[in-house]
DNA sequence: TCTGTTCATGTATACGCTTGCACTCACTGA
DNA sequence: TCAGTGAGTGCAAGCGTATACATGAACAGA
């Protein structure tokens, strides 16, 4: 029912091999040969199966992109400079959601999706102790990973100790002293950005010589509501900070909101400095650490291409790429 | 090197084809003997071959989601929602962004991509005029799509033109005689959702016997920027609106912004309503009609997967399912 | 006892392509 | 002239599974 590359071969008169060979640009083929085979595959309306050919070179022609979110921001944005790059590449993208679990489905584990399915991974900072990322790594192909840094993977990132240090150091060059840390989660639950952003946070504290107070430090989980609950809870302190660092931009818009609620003016009360450069922050006056997030993702897919067709004498020696952030400074 | 379904055939003492049998769940298979093929093949770490599966099965277990943006919130909830479902049922998404020409990419024509490999196809939001749409529409396969109704297609989407009804409407009761609009762009150019909106404004603007001004009128591309820009045109004019009703939050968010921008209060000077509830409208105090993004997205993938279940008996009727809506009040 | 039925399983082919290998032929340089 | 070369092409063997069909056993009913 469905033409194949035997009908293209019968009607250009020449073998299926000689058909698969001009479609797929190989060389070796005369170009009045080729020329003719693609005419007569166009006026068929010929197009090779996925399938067929996937099991017959063994390789899948696509890439696991795994995220434990796929709609927040940060993920979304990711995703689509993935995506651009994969498209130009003529690979398919397998998006899979490690994080859905979160939406009270169950949690299913990714691995048995990738084995013979894929030919490359693309991992979206996921936590180190995520108990999928072990099996993950385990599997034998091409890997890239934006976010976390790992041992034996193309890692790529922004440098999160030092975004943190700019952004602290932002807030004592305005003489704060009481400064509050709104991060994401509890130590044993961390992406390696959080982990990193803290010790930025924590250099700069202690170069300058200002006192650490665990009061003046939430958990605002990488969301509006989560940082608006984090700042809240600084604010009702007896003694409140006058400026914070929230590990992301949406942790910061909660807590410009809160600092608001309160009847206090964000930049004059309180100072407040996140990290992203969300599309949102401009519009809310928010400092911030840019980075460019859908160029990691551009990034990220264009080493994992070049780890998948490098040839092998090249020997790929896997290492971290840091991108570079930007201060922005606002009125907050 | 890699292990077949003959290996777990050998190793359980079965042919392949009860390994076949026994490891999809088929019926007509000895407990006993299902038992023991999933222990060898788990034993050996086997997982079958996606590629031998669907070439010999003729079903390639994946499904395409066509979008004209990744990253955009609308979108990227929408595709959380279809993923979560898809994951439930095994199957995997091919994300496909066609969009991806509007930054600066040459745009690769999806068609190709879809005619062997894809069981299905979830359409969001492709306005009509589409060069690409009638190519995928006329593939014979399962599809369902959100935000466009399409003649012959299994369709879903809010009612658009009662929340624009109920937006101006909300407007009006506040005695608002000069009403402004942003729509997303001109109406060449449009989402089936635009032209829904728009009508739906205009009745209840001439229900009421309001007059339309078509200098209160401009575009916004459904961005936070294209949403000042337009809302700053028409704060410009001699006898700017005392509301504005925005298509979108997004833009509402921008107007907002602008409204600011002129030393005017939102709510006071200037009323605004949106519609969508993105997660910032209630930070921002905007007036919305929110819809269920995600849900949009669950209730598309599903009825999808029952299309490309259904007996072939059971008789298809293509549809359309509209989705609640509800007005939201804020300071706005 | 015999036939018909159902269930469990095996045999063997088809799915549509890629690719190693062999072949032809024109062309080169000795 | 002839071996050597390399480009262009064809042949045919897989790739790993699904499934139509065949087989055999167990069992029920007459």
């Amino acid at each position: 029912m469905s033409i194949t590359i035997r009908d293209v071969a019968a009607a250009a008169g020449v073998s299926t091999a000689t058909v698969s060979r001009a479609l797929r640009g190989l060389p070796n083929v005369d170009d009045a040969t080729r020329e003719k085979v693609k005419a007569v595959a166009a006026d068929l309306d010929y197009v090779i199966s996925p399938s067929a050919s996937r099991l017959a070179s063994g390789r899948t022609g696509s890439i696991a992109v795994i995220t434990p979110y796929i709609s927040r921001w940060f993920f979304s944005e990711v995703i689509s400079g993935v995506e651009s790059i994969l498209q130009q590449a003529g690979l398919d993208m397998l998006l899979i959601n490690v994080g859905d679990y979160q939406n009270g489905h169950a949690r299913i584990p990714p691995t048995p999706r990738l084995k013979r399915r894929v030919d490359g991974i693309l991992i979206i900072s996921l936590p180190p102790q995520d108990p999928d990322l072990e099996p993950i790594l385990n599997l034998d192909m091409p890997k890239s990973m934006i976010g976390g840094v790992t041992e034996g993977v193309n890692c790529i990132a922004i440098d999160d100790f030092l975004a943190a240090q700019m952004a602290t150091e932002h807030l004592v060059q305005f003489d704060h002293t009481r400064i509050g840390l709104i991060a994401g989660g509890p130590a044993e639950a961390r992406f390696v950005a959080e982990t990193q952003r803290e010790r930025g946070f924590r250099s700069v504290m202690k170069q300058h010589g200002l006192q650490e107070d665990p009061m003046l430090e939430a958990f605002g989980r990488f969301t509006i509501d989560g940082g608006e609950r984090a700042m809240l809870a600084l604010l009702n302190q007896a003694d409140p900070p006058t400026a914070v660092f929230a590990m992301s931009d949406e942790m910061a818009f909660g807590a410009l909101q809160a600092i608001r609620s309160k009847g206090l003016v964000p930049g004059v009360d309180i100072s407040v400095i996140g990290i992203d450069n969300h599309p949102m922050s401009g519009y809310l006056n928010l400092s911030t650490v840019a980075q460019p997030v859908a160029q990691l993702g551009v990034i990220a897919a264009e080493r994992l291409l070049a780890q998948m067709f490098a040839s092998s004498d090249s020997v790929h020696k896997p290492d971290v790429v840091n991108v570079a952030t930007t201060l922005i400074e606002r009125s907050s």
